[in-house]
DNA sequence: CTGCGTGCAAATGGTTTGCATCCAC
DNA sequence: GTGGATGCAAACCATTTGCACGCAG
């Protein structure tokens, strides 16, 4: 029954909109880049609110977390866990476009560990930055 | 010619000190935790300096930097690229102790990416949060 | 109407940094 | 003696939070 979940959850304009523009962009972009987006539509929410409806929607499962290398989160409209490429210069993170088994452990050899869910990040340098350092 | 790496380096009694602490735990601690460690050493050491010590370690890949889901970074001894199961209650990190061959992509699918080093983290329940909550 | 969500601003907390001093080489 | 490393404290910066008001249901 999803209506226990949805008790009380309103659909702010504020909440709609930072949905809608995470998922138009396949950048990953970080709090700011998504604040600095949304103002576009609603000039003066405030990145109090950004974070609160990424936090909100990342615990629903709507958009991704990504923890990562780097000190910024960084969010993915694509709620389903795959690769992802990160610069360790710039920071910048891609989606890895090429079909990549996610790893898998037998519960057995989970140590005790409980649903488990995979995170693969691949950190190199990214074309630009590499074309920098030249 | 290591020489050419070290020129300048010196082995101080703190910088020593947090290596070998770090090399002695299968836990991995975050920079506070390893000040907690080393203080018990070395009382009057600085919290900057483990912070500058951890930072140098890791940049030169004596010990590994771990970017992680939580805030708060963490750091292990061994240097070597291995999978890792974390705690996302209380971002308790352990290694996996079974075999998993790091995932690998072909070059030529790396979307311009170079020098890529793979990060695999496993993010569940660990078993003293999961008993905590029953 | 209700109470969830917002804007604003202050507070937090991990990490970094400037600077004078110290000590490894 | 020299410059890399330290201790201390202030600065940073991403993120969180308290509070009064606003608006979706």
């Amino acid at each position: 029954m999803e209506s226990e979940d949805k008790k009380g959850v309103r659909l702010s304009r504020q909440r709609e909109t930072i949905l809608a523009e995470l998922c138009k962009v396949k950048t990953h972009p970080t709090a700011d880049e998504v604040y600095d987006m949304v103002r576009k539509i609603i000039p003066r929410i405030s990145l109090g609110t950004v974070y609160r409806n990424l936090d909100f929607l990342s615990s629903r499962g709507v958009v991704l977390r990504l923890g990562g290398a780097g000190t910024q989160k960084r969010f993915d409209g694509n709620p389903t866990p795959h690769p992802h490429l990160r610069c360790s210069v710039c920071g910048r993170v891609d989606d890895l476009e090429y079909p990549l088994p996610l790893p898998e452990v037998p519960v057995e050899q989970a140590m005790g560990y409980t649903d488990l869910r995979c995170d693969v990040e691949f950190v190199g340098i990214c074309p630009i930055c590499a074309r920098k350092k030249m």
